[in-house]
DNA sequence: GAATTATATTGAGACAGCCTCAAGTTTGGC
DNA sequence: GCCAAACTTGAGGCTGTCTCAATATAATTC
């Protein structure tokens, strides 16, 4: 039933919750978010049943797998606040975002629903994506390195679609809508 | 087994035909396209064994639903290359190549991996599509309106990048990451 | 270290969707 | 009106999601 970090379960279930997390990892790195979970449970060696109710939804099981890369994704924010160029930091961090985005292909889309969804697992993990680019962009503004009425959601929609596009085609075609629309968001 | 437009069918076969067709178009704008095909046939009153005699993949059926849309996209294309502005002609027509994508959620997946993959059903259509924007975009070129490393790739990714963001948050959304790219566009 | 209790796991089962194909039905030409 | 060709049917095999009563295991207590 519980879906945060390993808290005073029994052995045997926390057992299953990692083996779980690993096999999930792999699977999805293997076909996408949308992998069959009976895969997972299998591959984990577990019943169906074990896999749900250590997470409920699948959402529930990618928030669980993405935490770790979430935070440090926060954590690289921080440290680029003292970075000499306001605007390089905020681009570094940007593509670290979408290097995140990229790690599981079909991950674009919750990410980018769940921004806005309360009820969404993810919702939490998103906002503070979204705050770790906020915090970057207000300084980069403060420095008149991007135009003005560029938001953080603007940003939170270009890092997802940049991703998606990757996906969906090439890295490379990605990083080629980047550049233009980078471009796009300095100082009219 | 045949996907074409309908030729010398049977009666029957071509009511059907049509009517699958129609309620294709409902369910998808209504589900997106990856709506139940059980559902379309359900809804157009025919076993799902003759949906998948008309139409053998998704893909088809989606093809054949989008087949005048897209003839529509080329004509506008066509009559832009006389619009005095080669800059606007080819904003409008790629305004007019979102809405088009918007047309059913979910399209825009479909649309950027068949214009690379011969053997997509939609292959033909998006290589239409593609052509569609050349002719603008090498006009715009002559013009100095454009980037000279833009290539209609380029733009195709762009269209349904914008179109798959504002499909998942919303149609402004995608408009503001419009605005960016084509100011991002504009020559150096 | 056995009994008790709380916690986990199991896997069958209900359901939905994809797709196929042998059997049956309908149409249209003669 | 008959017949071959064209078309439709729907049960059935498959995969996948999710649930829950029965069962098993770990932790706690005495």
């Amino acid at each position: 039933m519980t879906t945060s970090p390993p808290r005073r379960m029994r052995a045997d279930a926390r057992r299953n919750y990692e083996r779980l997390l690993t096999e999930a990892a792999a699977v999805f790195a293997e076909r996408g978010v949308d992998a069959s979970l009976e895969d997972v449970a299998r591959r984990a060696g577990v019943a169906n049943g074990t896999l749900y109710s250590h997470f409920p939804t699948r959402q529930a099981l990618l928030e669980a797998l993405l935490r770790s890369s979430m935070e440090n994704l926060a954590a690289t924010a921080r440290e680029l606040r003292d970075h000499p160029s306001a605007y390089e930091a905020l681009v570094t961090w940007l593509r670290a975002a979408i290097v995140h985005t990229t790690a599981y292909r079909g991950l674009a889309a919750p990410m980018m629903r769940s921004l806005k969804d309360e009820t969404s697992e993810l919702y939490a993990a998103c906002q503070a994506v979204l705050a770790g680019g906020e915090a970057l962009l207000s300084r980069a503004h403060a420095a008149g390195a991007i135009r003005a009425d560029a938001t953080p959601e603007d940003l939170y929609a270009l890092v997802n679609a940049v991703a998606w596009a990757g996906e969906q085609t090439s890295p490379e075609q990605g990083e080629r809508l980047l550049t233009f629309s980078l471009d796009g968001l300095r100082p009219t």
